[in-house]
DNA sequence: AATTATCCATAGTGATCGATACGAAACCTG
DNA sequence: CAGGTTTCGTATCGATCACTATGGATAATT
């Protein structure tokens, strides 16, 4: 899971698999059929180890606010943990790959894009509640919210540290509060320009 | 260009880029000396041709606002033209790689940050002028741009349109505004949770 | 017009990919 | 303790990788 997490399917040969797990050939063939059900038991594997911080911000009884701080935090401190690959493996998994692997590429994005319909979800359920403010798009907040997860885990990747990422979730949590107090936007081709604070 | 925009450096097979060409193996040869060159003139003809709206933003005589906006609008529109592959080759181009291809996978990554020391350099002189809100960290907003402009990066490849890229960037332009009206933040590591509102 | 020189497409190089077939060791049964 | 079976490690499979050497066609020169 580590060597994928860290170097994507691909680019993570069967070689490094065998040494890092020390077994002969037959014996990764016997326990996981080929490459990519290995790949995908990795994932699962992942889901279950990595990612809990998600579910359980998203299922948590709390303000969807609170739910959404919980969720950006958590993946600070997720996609940056000391010892681990930095980012999500959903994300490094495989976002570009050869036209061989583009099953196993279409996987990862089935996996973001169910992550984005989660956050959905929950931002619907505060529509319901009444706990959402009223001009906010929970479509398009949902995207901008797995969007600077994707983000996020970039920035780990290139090295940011647990705190730097904290700052960048708690600015993009500022999103949340102006968006209250707006009107709901709808974006334009054309300029409204001039429309933002210049301190 | 398109190819290793699409498919990344290392899945990006030599006999894909020669049909695409047109050329034989001792062509592309000598007009490249080899793969690693070769998407290195893909890379710089990439800044050249589809970056420019970066530049053009972040150098315009404009309040910096508007600058920082022009920047996450370009963006939606660069990451998702039509008939071009989804997100930034920068991005895509080698997130996750082989240990023999690391020394590619570096250069992407000093180019992603140098990518943030421009927002940063921008953002440096908009504090200069006083035309940055007063509790914005420079650094800190400049990680948390460039990585909202990598997050849309991935939701374009995920298929997200124009349009709702550009809700997603004007999503992320609202953290403008909030942060100029707060504090400066010191992120800890315990919990200010219901600081949020609710709606 | 004959010969030489130049260029270029095809064929092939060693290396590595994911995946397997064969020989040896170990184990259970009689 | 012997025989048969099963398991397991090594050596190797075909395919493909980035890359290059060689033969043939073309062009230039005498």
């Amino acid at each position: 899971m580590h060597l994928f997490w860290e170097h994507g399917y691909e680019a993570t040969s069967l070689a490094m698999l065998r040494e890092a797990m020390g077994l002969t050939p037959p014996q990764i063939y016997n326990a996981f059929t080929d490459k990519e059900t290995l790949f995908r038991k990795a994932l699962t594997r992942y889901h279950q180890t990595e990612i809990g911080f998600a579910v359980e911000a998203l299922g948590a009884p709390v303000p969807t606010g609170e739910a959404i701080r919980r969720l950006l935090l958590g993946a600070a401190e997720a996609y940056s943990r000391p010892g681990k690959p930095g980012g999500c493996l959903f994300v490094s998994g495989a976002l570009a790959a050869s036209p061989q692997a583009q099953a196993i590429a279409d996987e990862l994005k089935a996996y973001r894009k169910a992550s984005e319909a989660a956050i959905a979800e929950r931002l619907a359920k505060g529509r319901a509640i009444g706990d959402l403010p009223e001009g906010l798009s929970v479509e398009g907040f949902a995207k901008y919210l797995a969007g600077v997860m994707n983000g996020m885990s970039i920035q780990a990747r290139d090295g940011a540290s647990v705190e730097e990422l904290r700052t960048l979730a708690q600015t993009a949590l500022a999103a949340f509060a102006i968006e209250g107090q707006k009107q709901a936007h709808h974006p334009r081709n054309e300029a409204d320009a001039g429309s933002l604070p210049r301190g």
